[in-house]
RNA sequence: GUCUCCUUCGUCUAGUGGUUAGGACACCGGGUUUUCAUCCCGGCAACAGGGGUUCGACUCCCCUAGGAGAUGCCA
């Protein structure tokens, strides 16, 4: 049997960790079984459609190099790909049931079914459609019909008996057909479908094998089950994968921190990382390996190393694995991740000059092991860059150590660095060395109030890679400059 | 409230009747180091509870508890 499996999101928000997990463990399992994956855009709800979500869900998968085999730019065989331009087909297919007396036309106006929904909350009872519209006389119906009084197509959900599924993760699923939501809409009064109608008619006619989407969606699974069953149709392959939570065990929203694709992408992370780590949520391939490529997934992934227990999502984690993949990066590559970060701060010129491209090429060997996302970039490059507008009292004087012997430390320093560009790197290490030792100091502490005066930090890259990279010049200005605020504190 | 699903270290997970219950992140120590980071070494830490079944249960069954999701003319 071929496997032909589909993402069909929703363009009404950004794409967000949770529904790319899903669309990712569908694209690998059409690639690890040689089956196709579909992308089908369900608009269907045009209050909250949004062009901005849909650019967002075209441009995040092409980050994350998703491709689909049929879907929008694309084409295929099954199209339009769009729900939003198959309303006939959903209509003929509502007026279908209709026929078969598998559903009906329902009048009543949103008011009447708030009301009643506000009585049921009020007296504990269930809320659900009271199947008002259920049996009401043809004559009725085709009286209100040519009225054009505004209606919607509802399911005529069965009152007794028990709809059973199968789904491959979870076995066997088993509803009695009276705690069912109670004949839900089909067909809108607006013309469109509603989910449960157009993602029946669509998986059924656009051939889809299996169904793999997140649990959230179990609960309806019954009610297309009664919508298959309703046209004659033979259901596809459920399964229903672990939904992805935040920390405190609730389905992972914006108030956990960022969500959206976008964010991430944003903040330097990594699409090869974040791929990882997704997959790796509800999923795994064995006790120990957990580093995958997209192309390793592709070939690996299977539905039966799914989890059943939803699982949290977990930051610190990705971030981990970010920086594991930004190491992997060759220089070059790194260079071409930063250059956009620190054009967006501004501490290059834009066009970046001659000169500035040769201290981010210097400056990527130092900062590599240090950073975690790409963002970061610029807080830890600044100070070669520009001129460091403040320096706080305590970082220049270290622990330990008063004004006078840090002025002499400078002093001393910048006496070497001037003599920097006669040695190597190494050369001058060991005169640095030297120094701190006739000083009686540890080489760190002799090194850190000249670490503050040339990044103004105590926390920065190599200081002697960095002051190459900021120039001999520049590096005895500043610590001058320090001196001299020094001594008129003393 | 009702229905459905879920339950191994703080987190992600391995484990499919007999294991010192393994790995990773995080955390805590230690080492390397020029600060930070990287890297290396070590440590902490789990089978929700109760009944069965069995010679033997993390593994199978039942109950309880806890958690989550769904209860829309949203998907």
């Amino acid at each position: 049997m071929s496997i032909r499996v589909r993402y069909a999101p929703s363009p009404t928000g950004l794409q967000h960790i949770g529904g790319v997990r899903t669309a990712l463990f569908n694209y690998f399992f059409a690639r690890a079984n040689k089956g196709k994956f579909i992308l089908r855009v369900e608009d269907t709800d045009r209050a909250r459609y949004s062009k901005e979500a849909l650019d967002d869900l075209f441009e995040t998968m092409h980050w994350l190099g998703i491709s689909w085999d049929e879907g929008p730019g694309v084409g295929g065989d099954y199209g339009p790909y769009f729900q939003s331009q198959r309303l006939h087909v959903y209509r003929e297919h509502a007026e279908k049931l209709i026929q078969r007396g598998e559903a009906y036309y329902c009048f009543c106006p949103p008011e009447r079914l708030k009301r009643l929904r506000e009585e049921q909350q009020k007296k504990k009872e269930s809320i659900g459609y009271d199947r008002f519209c259920r049996d009401l006389p043809q004559e009725e119906v085709s009286r209100k019909i040519k009225e054009q009084i505004p209606h919607v197509i509802r399911l005529k959900v069965p009152l007794e008996g028990e709809t059973l599924f199968y789904d491959k993760l979870l076995g066997e699923i088993k509803k009695k057909n009276r705690d069912l939501p109670s004949d839900p809409v089909l067909l809108k009064s607006d013309g469109y479908p509603t989910y449960h109608l157009a993602n029946v008619v669509d998986d059924h006619l656009m051939g889809i094998s299996h169904i793999l989407r997140a649990q959230e969606w179990l609960p309806s699974v019954p009610i297309h089950i009664h919508i298959y069953r309703a046209f004659g149709w033979e259901p596809p392959f459920f399964c229903h994968v672990p939904m992805v939570m935040g920390k405190d065990g609730q389905k992972l929203s914006k108030r956990h921190g960022s969500t959206s694709i976008r964010e991430f992408r944003e903040q330097g992370y990594l699409p090869e990382a974040l791929i990882n780590y997704i997959s790796l949520v509800g999923w795994s391939y064995d006790d120990s390996r957990e580093f995958f490529s997209k192309e390793e997934l592709e070939r690996l992934f299977t539905l039966d190393r799914l989890n059943k227990a939803p699982g949290v999502f977990d930051y610190k984690k990705l971030d981990w694995f970010n920086g594991q993949y930004i190491r992997m990066k060759d220089d070059e590559e790194l260079k071409a991740l930063v250059l956009p970060y620190l054009l967006k701060d501004g501490l290059l010129s834009n066009p970046p000059t001659e000169r500035e491209l040769k201290i981010v090429d210097g400056m990527i060997p130092l900062v590599k092991e240090r950073l975690k996302k790409l963002s970061e970039i610029s807080g830890m490059v600044k100070f070669l860059f520009v001129e460091i507008d403040q320096y706080s009292k305590e970082d220049i004087i270290p622990k330990k150590m008063n004004a006078e012997t840090t002025i002499r430390v400078l002093k001393e320093g910048r006496k070497l660095i001037e003599e920097f560009p006669k040695h190597t790197d190494e050369e001058n290490e060991e005169l640095i060395r030297r120094k701190a030792e006739e000083m009686g100091m540890k080489v760190g502490s002799f090194m850190m109030p000249i670490r503050v005066a040339i990044t103004g930090s105590t926390v920065s890259p190599p200081l002697l890679g960095s002051i190459r990279l900021l120039g001999t010049e520049k590096a005895v200005k500043r610590i001058s400059g320090v001196i001299e605020v020094l001594k008129k504190a003393v």
